[in-house]
DNA sequence: GCAAAAGTGTTTGGTCTACACCCATGA
DNA sequence: TCATGGGTGTAGACCAAACACTTTTGC
């Protein structure tokens, strides 16, 4: 289908012909499912027959925002809906060619597993463990995407609130404190946890009680609905 | 000029009409001058001869990777030729229409201020106070885009060793207190300055000795050539 | 000798870390 | 009654902030 997309090219103003990357937008899911980080991907087979996992991605319209793009693709390829977004970094390297001139725009997304299960379409996505990323076969540049994108994660955890775009609205501590460990693979001592978590006033108490444990727990959500800094850790 | 490139235009997979913005590079150079923190502008007339300021920009080519891009815009617009860069977000709204359907790739540019006094081309740019640039005129969204950056710049002033690419190679701790003092617009007490710098082994003695002022001082250089995470404050 | 910037320590309060036992519930 | 995860406090080490006087040089 990608030949009606020609390479773009126009003459400069001292009339040189010049060729544009064309925009593309890349989106990189992740969510916590089963104690690890996952990053959800498109399969297809490739002309061998071999099994090639790609992120969702589109060409840009200039109809549309970025932020627009983005959930028109998302939705288009994945049939999700909301997820919190945010901008990574821009990619464009002729010698890594590349997915046919494209620049690509790279999204960090993330969403609750639980939303995540509920509104995909399994037909068209995978979802892979982090950890297992390096034994798939990934379309072009897409691994080293999802490793920058990744530690972009890390550092987001460590100085802002938004673990709270992985975790479902009220929680329990211990919820918490798993996202942390999880996604900064590092474990935390669950007295000092508490503490440095209620210092912050990120959260609040809710009044609600999670009885779905032995011993029943309290429940907690985020003070403050949008990305915020707090310095964590 | 502009007329040469041509609003671009494709089919899509189902044949429908489909237009993309064209990706072009801006470059926000910052230094410090005389105290404060200063932009690098370009100055022309508009059809009203009012006076507009506008920042280093350029149409990506694909013929060369973005820092090839960035380091052939640089020098084509200002003469200067050497420094510190890093990408810092990619704009595309059709609301803020805007140049011509072009996405900004925004970049972060530093240079010690003797070294750009030496380099740069005053018949092309000027050098504009950032305290003074709600005062002039700017080119389409080219302030906000400045604002973004600049607070980008504070922010990687606290937690990285960035401030090396703003001051020369051997300076005096007071200077250096002066950069993070201009850029986070704070006082700090030298010495606790001092021994938080020290104890984060950012930078080291040089054994030279700076004679210019009454009492001559020890200058000192970065540990690191590259851009590294430090928690400087 | 005076103006200007350099150089230098201590005290105090706060924050971080390490660490272990009892509790409430369901099976 | 036992297994599971929830809930809680203290002591010591380290770190951060506040604070002022003396030194060296050029003029």
């Amino acid at each position: 289908m990608w030949h009606l997309i020609p390479e773009t090219k126009f003459k400069d103003i001292w009339n040189h012909d010049f060729t544009i990357p064309i925009p593309a937008l890349d989106i990189v899911i992740f969510t916590i499912y089963r104690w690890e980080v996952c990053v959800v991907l498109l399969k297809r087979d490739d002309w061998q027959c071999n099994t090639v996992y790609a992120l969702p991605w589109w060409i840009v319209t200039s109809w549309f925002s970025l932020e627009e793009n983005f959930d028109s693709i998302l939705e288009r390829k994945t049939w999700i809906t909301w997820v919190y977004k945010e901008q990574i970094y821009t990619f464009w390297d002729p010698k890594r060619d590349n997915r046919w001139h494209t620049l690509s725009i790279v999204y960090l997304a993330l969403i609750w597993v639980d939303r995540f299960l509920n509104q995909v379409d399994f037909t068209k996505v995978e979802i892979v463990k982090y950890s297992d990323i390096d034994n798939i076969k990934l379309w072009f540049d897409h691994l080293d995407i999802i490793k920058y994108t990744k530690q972009r994660l890390r550092w987001k955890m460590e100085y802002t609130n938004i673990a709270k775009d992985i975790l479902k609205e009220e929680f329990r501590i211990s919820q918490l404190q798993e996202v942390y460990e999880i996604v900064l693979w590092k474990k935390f001592d669950k007295r000092n946890f508490q503490k440095k978590i209620f210092k912050l006033n990120m959260i609040k108490e809710t009044w609600n009680i999670d009885k779905t444990t032995n011993r029943p727990a309290k429940l907690y959500s985020f003070v403050d609905k949008n990305v915020k800094i707090y310095e964590v850790l």
